[in-house]
DNA sequence: CTGTTAGCGCTTTCAT
DNA sequence: ATGAAAGCGCTAACAG
């Protein structure tokens, strides 16, 4: 049934070694020998076992990747797959298989990292998601395992990890409200306890502040990654006496929330209030108006990370001398929904 | 570095077959050599080599997912994410790991999963796409691996596949508008060589003919899967003579197109116009108004998909007597946007 | 340039 | 109930 390396041999003429050596380009080996073993091969529909192989070489060509739990959430999905595909077509192209993996609490989850890893099934892996602690973390670290963070961690911070500076997005972004002209400009900030959220703040604070302008603590809310959120902030901004002219908007979904708010109340994007907010989802360019976005490359982010975990495969000197952080840079797209200066 | 049988066996002072039959659970073994055993084997934290073990066992516990190229479009991401998650969260239940993979285009593909069945890296594949001539089917049939397509193909009446009823979905999204008291119901299709239009078209045609009301072919029209379908459709419908009172959509992002499109011409939804489409995107309850959609149970489709692929795994037994195809119930989700009866 | 040998870590006869 | 030995398909020395 199976065709080995073996049976090719004996079909050839020539010893299994020689086959072995034809398939991994050995450079001692005759011209003319080579050609007719392939030749063999071909005829014979032989495929090396990658089981076989990785059992003598000790490296399985194939990291995995650690879903989260649940998450069920519209962008998280939109978000996951895009970096699976990054992570797979990078993969893919420097021969590596992907495989992944999820568990429904954190114990499953060891467990399979562990029996994965431990039981050589494949090389490294990929984190998508950042806790405070981390079991899976810890284990991972503390048993030399290669494996990158797609985020960042407070705790981890030595760790290979690539991430948006969303400080810097941050920045950007208020800083293009700030040079349309605006001087009241608010944020809607997701959960305080995510990393993301914090950052995203600060350089909202930054810009302000570098640009001399006022700012008021109860221009700034907290919420969540939700369309509710966003439908509330609105409702609060527009109720103060004086309100902004522009919001800063920690994700699109949000954002659509406060779109629909502003809609019923009649209210004019950008006229009225104007929006920009991160991730860009395709729903940010098909919104009416379509919302400004900073993009965060979430494609790239996923490439990058696998190109970074197999290159820590292959080449294990642990300390490069260069930084373990990777940032991937955004961009601000800008659309209808940022458009308009206010007048003084 | 690495803990092996060997070094367990060794260690216990028992040869490295008792060891071995420990791990199995093998019937004929002394309960005290058990209890010893394991408490070494957890004491050195051992962990069996997964290839090492496959390579004997001709069996690697894991399946493989093919993803189509690249259909960078919002349901697709959404949808392909579900769909794993029902894959991963089933094929870890049943003790299998889920390898991806995808090529650049149809030879690339090819390649891949040939490497991966004929290289016994995996046991078995699911398709999340039907082409018409597909040369990756064609290349798991002939050779007898086991795959199952999520979805439905012409060609490939007799493998396995999981899908959705699309006619009785369509069917049954017309005879709630009918029994909301509608009377002329029009169609948006999507794209006309895709299997699902057609289904779905086709049990809207049936529901319309069995309760008996007028059917104009004007009240039918073709699109994709996108916005911007919705947008012209709305239009055309609109400007008609004798208008539709209740729209069949194909797909839920369509339906935001025509409620955009609605909306800036200051129709109303349900009562100008009431809608209910299909997919039941998250997006569909948090739209203003949100949307009426048919769930096709995206989970569970990935979660049935897996659940056969391994049972075919395990046993297989050509033909069961039974059907090769397996269709996941799906529901209707009536919201606001259907939820008016035109007075006739 | 090519053949021989040993062994990766595990399971599975076949003995005892 | 346990041990010894053979072999899964492949690669990596070591000899020629």
């Amino acid at each position: 049934m199976t065709v080995t390396i073996k049976d090719v041999a004996k079909r050839a003429g020539v010893s299994p070694s020689t086959v072995s050596r034809v398939l991994s380009g050995h450079p001692r080996i005759s011209v003319e020998t080579s050609r007719k073993v392939k030749g063999i091969m071909e005829e014979m529909g032989y495929h090396p076992n990658i089981m076989a192989k990785s059992l003598v070489s000790k490296t399985t060509n194939s990291i995995c990747i650690i879903l989260p739990k649940p998450a069920e959430e519209l962008f998280s999905n939109l978000f996951f797959m895009e970096l699976i595909r990054g992570i797979v077509t990078q993969a893919s192209r420097s021969g590596y298989d992907v495989l992944i993996s999820s568990g429904a609490n954190e114990k499953e989850e060891l467990d399979a990292v562990s029996r994965l890893l431990k039981g050589r099934r494949v090389d490294g892996a990929i984190l998508l998601y950042s806790r405070k602690d981390d079991a899976v973390i810890d284990f991972l670290q503390s048993n030399g395992y290669p494996c990158v963070l797609v985020g960042r961690s407070d705790k981890y911070e030595d760790m290979l990890s690539v991430d948006t500076d969303n400080v810097m997005a941050a920045y950007d972004a208020t800083s293009h409200l700030i040079s349309m002209g605006h001087e009241r400009i608010g944020f809607v900030s997701g959960p305080p306890n995510l990393i993301v959220s914090r950052d995203r703040l600060q350089g909202y604070r930054k810009a302000i502040e570098e640009h001399g302008l006022e700012s008021r603590p109860e221009w700034i809310v907290e919420g969540e990654f939700l369309q509710d959120s966003g439908y509330r902030a609105m409702s609060f901004f527009m109720n103060l006496p004086n309100r902004p002219t522009a919001l800063v908007v920690v994700d699109d979904m949000v954002s659509f929330g406060v779109l629909r708010g502003l809609n019923e109340l009649k209210f004019k994007v950008p006229n009225d209030l104007a929006l920009v907010s991160f991730n860009n989802i395709p729903l940010a360019e098909l919104s009416s108006p379509p919302i400004s976005s900073i993009d965060i490359g979430i494609y790239h982010l996923g490439y990058t990370a696998s190109q970074v975990l197999i290159q820590s495969i292959q080449s294990p000197n642990k300390e490069t001398g260069y930084t373990n952080r990777f940032i991937i840079p955004h961009r601000l797209i800008v659309r209808e929904s940022s458009m308009y200066s206010p007048k003084k």
